[in-house]
DNA sequence: CTTGACCTTACCACCGCTGGAACCTTTATG
DNA sequence: CATAAAGGTTCCAGCGGTGGTAAGGTCAAG
């Protein structure tokens, strides 16, 4: 199996299973004579761990940890449900900033006329002038 | 009024202030002799727009439009309104994808007992065997 | 034998900053 | 007046996870 059928079966792209590699995350694939990287089921399925996880916004780090936990036998799943519970918190944070803005933002589009004029609160509240506004957590860095 | 004390005073760090300048947002500012860049309370304004602008996780292009809309006198509220509509709708985006992972993981979490054994449901659906999760939207890329 | 689809390495670019290094200027103090 | 701290300056690197490109090597089919 060469890395376009590992990335075939596994979802996840030739390019990124590569970085994978490069960072290892995962590690290096065996190789045929000339050079390409050769691919079992078994590096399938953790490639298709990785991707869920991803698809779960697990980051790099978490899956690392997600991985080791994952071929260590002698794992407890309450460490598993652990790192779970906190990527949830990290995930709740990033929504409450997320609906922050979206609150604050619909609040000025829905006082804006939206019509030919120049006269618009959405600018008004941009250019500052503090007003009061909902604005609970204030940092972007929602990323 | 030098780069510190215009952070100080808009809210944006001198280091974002210098790349803002380096990308174009914001017009290179004045130098004294010595090479110091030069702020007038009109170049705070205009940093704090942006400021206020990221906080509502306004894009830089979405920004460099905005800043436009607000110099230009005869802009119509409609523009602006339609930018911020979209922006609400990229914002929707994001919440959906973070919603979606969090309900799953929220499922697994609550059905992983987390005690000394390893059995764990969380890495089982990882794991693959693509179970009925709630899969709604599947890439990530919720940056 | 050639074509075209795949593979390889290696690089730059993106988002929106942030940190650090190495150096220069201003300000406060002894 | 010398010095040290607290600013400023530039440039380079990095984050995650690709996307794109170039310039090549390899493989299977026609």
């Amino acid at each position: 199996m060469n890395i376009g059928q590992a990335a075939q079966a596994s979802g996840v792209q030739a390019k990124t299973i590569r970085y994978y590699e490069e960072t290892g995350l995962i590690p290096a694939a065996g190789r045929t004579e000339a050079g390409y990287r050769v691919y079992a089921h078994k590096d399938v399925n953790t490639l298709r761990f990785i991707h869920r996880a991803r698809q779960l916004g697990f980051s790099m780090e978490d899956i690392r940890r997600l991985l080791e936990l994952w071929q260590d036998d002698s794992r407890t799943s309450m460490k598993v449900k652990a790192l779970a519970r906190v990527h949830i918190s990290v995930l709740d944070e990033k929504l409450a900033k997320l609906k922050a803005m979206k609150r604050t933002l619909q609040h000025l589009v829905d006082h804006c006329e939206g019509d030919e004029r120049p006269d618009c609160p959405i600018l008004d509240d941009l250019a500052g002038e503090d007003t009061e506004l909902p604005r609970g957590q204030v940092g972007p860095r929602f990323n």
